[in-house]
DNA sequence: TATGTGAGTGAGTAATCACTTACAAATTTA
DNA sequence: TAAATTTGTAAGTGATTACTCACTCACATA
């Protein structure tokens, strides 16, 4: 007999990840993600009731694993603000790279007109992202390493925006630069705005 | 007879613009074009040799509208760079903000993998942005209202990064706030990074 | 041994889409 | 005025797609 159905979802929803970062959303059909599994287009949909559902859970999964690699960052107290900001920065764009059906998945047709409960699912990560961050930001103003005049939702929001706009770019050029590289930049121009010491 | 050629034309990019706007990229079909601007599906391709053609051609009209709105921006020599860069934010979001259809196509899978040719006048239209952005810069820091220690072109990258995160968040939540209320955020966040004077 | 069940499948179906073709009518040009 | 050109259309075509259905098979349990 077939494998057990909460192995094949997770092997559909990986599927599906691998060729959204190969060849696009769009060209995720059904078959195709059939084909990369290596069982008929039909028994799919024993699995999941709609090819939309594949989608929202696998960027819920994605979420998921996102958040459990950030933890560290957002909860480890022991750590100063600025190094949790740094290891922030460099995980995340990390992760991305890692997970090229990401921003697949957020710059899509799919999620921003065609699935109204794909888009809720990605706000919702969005506004736990820059909630956590606003924390940080806030946190490292208490402990005197940012400096004091800073609105810490407002700076998180400018934040998330660029490393969105920074995966932007990276998407538009066919992810042929390395994204962890722009770590640097970016914590160098942040630092200017944040840090009360200039790096 | 019908309308001349050039006519025509303009009235497809532009009912093509207005529906991406409204439903999505993908949901811009030639037959909708078509009833959009009242002709047969078959007679848009009188006008265009294949539908990925009305995308590249509007985006090539976008980008000359854009640079047309902000060419004082850039040129007027006889205003300070901080003043120009307020103009540039400001004007720039408003300009999106009057064209929805262009954040579709620059979050679209059309734009991002079916179809090089659309990303490479996407990419130009960005290169072209940064240079002359980072000039602007350039220029400030020249005249002494920026910082000096400041890298123009590396600056000028992440503020484009900056924005296109901004209208992310904006296409994501529906464009459901006014997106030039996030020019004053943006600049006041810049500000503390270019500017010698705190504002 | 009989029976129920979860997993899997081949062969559809109906809808959608970009694009083509053959032809008509209006306008320009010779 | 006749021919050529431009603009337009109705009626296709072939390809693609999500999703369905009737059915098989392996296996567990009574």
């Amino acid at each position: 007999m077939g494998k057990p159905h909460a192995q094949r979802k997770a092997e559909i929803i990986s599927s599906a990840l691998d060729l959204a970062a190969e060849v696009g959303v769009k060209k995720v059909t059904t078959q195709a993600i059939a084909d990369r599994v290596g069982i008929a287009q039909a028994t799919v949909f024993r699995h999941f009731k709609s090819r939309d559902l594949i989608f929202s859970e696998a960027i819920e999964w994605l979420a998921g694993q996102l958040f459990e690699v950030l933890s560290g960052c957002f909860n480890d107290k022991t750590l100063s603000a600025d190094d949790r900001l740094n290891m922030l920065i460099n995980k995340q764009l990390g992760f991305i790279a890692r997970h090229k059906g990401l921003p697949r998945l957020l710059f899509s047709d799919r999620l921003h007109i065609e699935s109204p409960a794909l888009k809720g699912v990605a706000r919702n990560i969005m506004k736990r992202y820059t909630q956590r961050l606003a924390t940080l930001i806030d946190e490292g103003i208490a402990a005197g390493c940012f400096k004091k005049g800073i609105d810490p939702f407002e700076t998180a929001t400018m934040v998330t925006a660029l490393i969105q706009g920074s995966v932007m770019r990276w998407s538009i050029y066919d992810f042929e630069f390395k994204l962890e590289d722009e770590a640097e930049p970016i914590l160098r121009f942040l630092s200017k705005i944040l840090c009360e010491k200039q790096i």
